[in-house]
DNA sequence: TTGCTCCTCACGTCACGTGAGGTGGC
DNA sequence: TTGCTCCTCACGTCACGTGAGGTGGC
């Protein structure tokens, strides 16, 4: 009666997915002419439409001979798919919003969209740091860290930081020590709950506090990491997480 | 500095998605120690990174391969993302609501839900050619059918014409024909905007016409078949398409 | 004769998952 | 010694897509 192709353009799908199912055992094999031509009954054409809808529906292939010619789907089975669907929806809402931000604040790659604005201008290592920190803070420890970070690179010190060479000397970076030191803990003392955050955040066995100290080992020079240590000495113990890192 | 598996879980994936984009060339290979041991840097953690965000956006790894280490994405590659990533949410919205709707009304499988009230009760050669109509048939003239489908079932020859015996005398025969052409005509005078709906609908090189003989010509028996050409021939012409079939 | 459809392998795609079989570190 | 991680193949998954090479119908 009907031609494969014709059957698969009926059901609205291709030749080759006919034949998938006809291996899968899926769809039963349909008559032949003396030529060992095929051609397929309306009895195919409506089993190939139930299955591809149940496949449209989200059904896998074996899911799908399970139902096999059963009337309804186990609503259970349902169900789950619903709940899944729901979540692919809740996904995909979340990646086009990203995207939306990123094409309407031509936003950089490494960040979300969200954080693009607030590390805008960030020397390489620190913007290398706010991805890594992306990874280990929840959402409230990594805000209270974009939150500082401004503040804290508004210094001169800073600054000097950024841009000590790795054969710096050693006055030279007593120097920029001294002034990153005091800074850290005048701003400890103007913002102390982000500092406990952040902190706080970094707790968890140790190890995500380590992981940020490998981190900065490998993003900064021999001298600055000597300013860092020397920061943190001069400030004893409670030392800010991220900001006074090593 | 950091293990495979470390990497991975930092990056949040696996070690052999890392191995992956590796042997694609996306990762950079990592540094060994003395016994083969490889361990990865911030540089490759960066990267990793970076690369499941762009992955985690829809882009597929030859373009992330080609987005390489620039800093922003091609606005033109992210708006067809978006715009993707729309027909995505709307073609899984359309299923959930196909999926609800399934599971509130316990509805049957080879039907879509807004159909499947409609279709109760129907005999089984009926619902299945209301099946193939869905495939057949546009929104409107499937819907039109759907309406003339009650009216239609509600007189004593079209049940005579159900349970027709394949076997059933030309006598018999010629009663139900006439009680069935008698109906269709009464059917067409009172609802003609419908009728000619559906006829328009079948009409594009009449293969779909043919198409649903086919069909008919499958779905009943011989008996059934013959009442049908009768009925046609008594009302001449103006045959109602997915009624008076064949 | 030409162009179209039909046939059956069988490899390719996409982004990894999952053992298989063996070795290093504590 | 045990248990854990590391190593490198290499086949498997999912639902088909895409030729490859050849034949039938008009």
């Amino acid at each position: 009666m009907w031609s494969p192709s014709r059957l698969a353009e009926l059901a609205g799908t291709s030749r080759r997915t006919v034949r998938h199912y006809h291996q899968l055992g899926l769809l039963p094999a349909p008559e032949r002419r003396s030529n060992g031509y095929q051609h397929y009954g309306v009895d195919h054409l409506i089993r190939l439409i139930r299955i591809r809808r149940l496949a449209g529906l989200g059904l896998t292939l074996p899911q799908i001979a399970a139902v096999g010619d059963t009337d309804r789907v186990p609503p259970d089975v349902l169900r789950d798919l619903e709940a899944e669907v729901g979540r692919s929806i809740d996904r995909l809402q979340a990646t086009r919003a990203e995207l939306v931000a990123m094409i309407e604040q031509a936003a950089p790659i490494d960040v979300p969209g969200v954080v693009a604005r607030r590390v805008e201008g960030l020397p390489a290592a620190e913007r290398a740091l706010v991805v890594v920190l992306t990874r280990l803070l929840g959402p409230q420890p990594l805000d209270a860290y974009l939150d500082l970070l401004a503040p804290y690179r508004a210094h001169a010190a800073v600054i000097a930081f950024d841009n000590l060479p790795a054969d710096a000397e050693g006055a030279a970076r007593e120097v920029v020590a001294t002034g990153v030191a005091d800074h850290l803990r005048e701003l400890s003392a103007l913002r102390p709950a982000q500092m406990q955050l952040i902190d706080a955040a970094l707790q968890d066995t140790g190890v995500k506090r380590r992981t940020v100290q490998e981190a900065v080992g490998n993003l900064y020079n021999p001298a600055q990491l000597d300013v860092l240590a020397r920061a943190l000495r001069r400030n004893g113990r409670p030392r800010p997480a991220g900001f006074g890192r090593s």
